[in-house]
DNA sequence: GTATAATTCATACAATCGTTTAAAACATAC
DNA sequence: GTATGTTTTAAACGATTGTATGAATTATAC
């Protein structure tokens, strides 16, 4: 076994326990059976196990943000300086992820469904690198889409971005709160199907009539209590 | 000390430690710390610390199912018949929820923000608990809507709740991922600007176009959804 | 008052955690 | 072949985990 291979197994080993367990509660002694090699090769290969929950990340976040912007800098330039559609902006970032999701073999679904959560609990130290890898893509979509939609204030395209990364983000994880998808049953036209439905709900969200904002909440400098 | 203080205690210390730190990354000790209780108090009063959990859980969703449920109630009296605007359904069911995670005092606001990371990590033994708590609420506020909004299949609704769902997940817990919301800061103006935004971005993608679905992809009898 | 039950307390338990170590096994270069 | 550097291995480390115990304390009933 060559040591790359020993890292990628661990790598898609630990991926997939975060999955189903969680960070904390996935022990190395499961990722280290689950992988087949021996315990001390996590410390040995990443040094620690935060390290190894970083890289977990690191390995596909990159790549997908990669595609997103790479995505985007396509349709830019086929439209040659005109404003993109709304629903172009929306596929270029969500499309990519749900592609990735819907991805069985690849194992970027289980990925996708770890990052999700992680969003809404960021552990003290994925939060500073998670910012840190989105905060450009951020920029160019909210770029984007202030462009795309001229009647929506930037502030409000931020926190529409924000509700939607939580829609799809629910949409992944598929929480059977609901008993609507099955835990590990995914097929393509399920996935075909959920990107239809998550899509035409986010661009409904993302074009609905501003909202009427109390006049004494504009935002000031915070530091004051509830009024 | 009486009992019942001491189990207070206990409760608000695990919530808001929960919070921050995760189930499993928050210790019986850091509970008990906080608490000012003994160590033992935990198992004395809840048996384990699973128990904990799922007491931390009950205590706060009860009720707040109780009165969202109330409310449903009330407007539909009031309707007399007639269905509902669909704002109205979203008001009584997020609006409650959003109150709650508004309300400092009361420590709703971090069982809010608790239960919006917990719906997409189920934890094993609290997914049982979470959907049995649910069932019924689900079910009458699909109902609900599905008369508000005739022109969208019940499945659709259910879709779509599972993403408005996410959506106020997200809203709640603030994931400053986006930089977007200071972690423990959100006034009394906050709260009402993040209320009108979620809920016209809900509005806007509950009454969206429905989605165009591939032919193929019609679905086959699936385990049933919620009835 | 005393007796009985409920609660708190300090302490200890076995189990498991992430990490470290030093030797064994392997690879590569000469 | 030997020598050198890398990777794997088994075993152990101290620390921390949730839980259990029995005595001390407090509350309640008589």
């Amino acid at each position: 076994m060559t040591e790359i291979d020993t890292r990628l197994r661990i790598l898609d080993a630990a991926e997939s326990l975060f999955t189903r367990y969680g960070f904390e509660a996935t022990t190395l002694r499961q990722i280290t059976g689950a992988a087949e090699v021996n315990l001390a090769a996590v410390n040995y290969h990443f040094g620690s196990k935060e390290e190894l929950i970083r890289e977990v990340f690191r390995r596909r976040l990159t790549w997908l943000n990669q595609q997103r912007l790479q995505e985007l800098d396509r349709l830019e330039a086929e439209a040659g300086g005109k404003p993109l559609k709304p629903s172009q902006i929306l596929e270029a970032f969500f499309g990519v992820a749900l592609k990735m999701a819907a991805d069985a073999d690849g194992g970027g679904r289980s990925f996708m469904r770890l990052l999700g959560r992680t969003y809404s609990k960021p552990s003290e130290f994925v939060r500073g690198f998670l910012a840190e890898e989105y905060a450009a893509v951020l920029a160019r979509f909210k770029s984007a889409l202030v462009r795309a939609l001229p009647g929506v204030p930037g502030e409000e395209i931020l926190w529409r971005f924000h509700f939607m990364l939580g829609a799809m983000s629910y949409a992944i994880a598929g929480t059977d709160a609901l008993h609507i998808v099955a835990e590990d049953a995914l097929d393509d036209s399920d996935a075909q199907a959920l990107y239809a439905r998550l899509m035409s709900f986010m661009l409904g969200g993302l074009r609905a009539p501003l909202p009427v904002l109390q006049a004494g909440s504009a935002k000031r400098p915070r530091a004051k209590a509830a009024a």
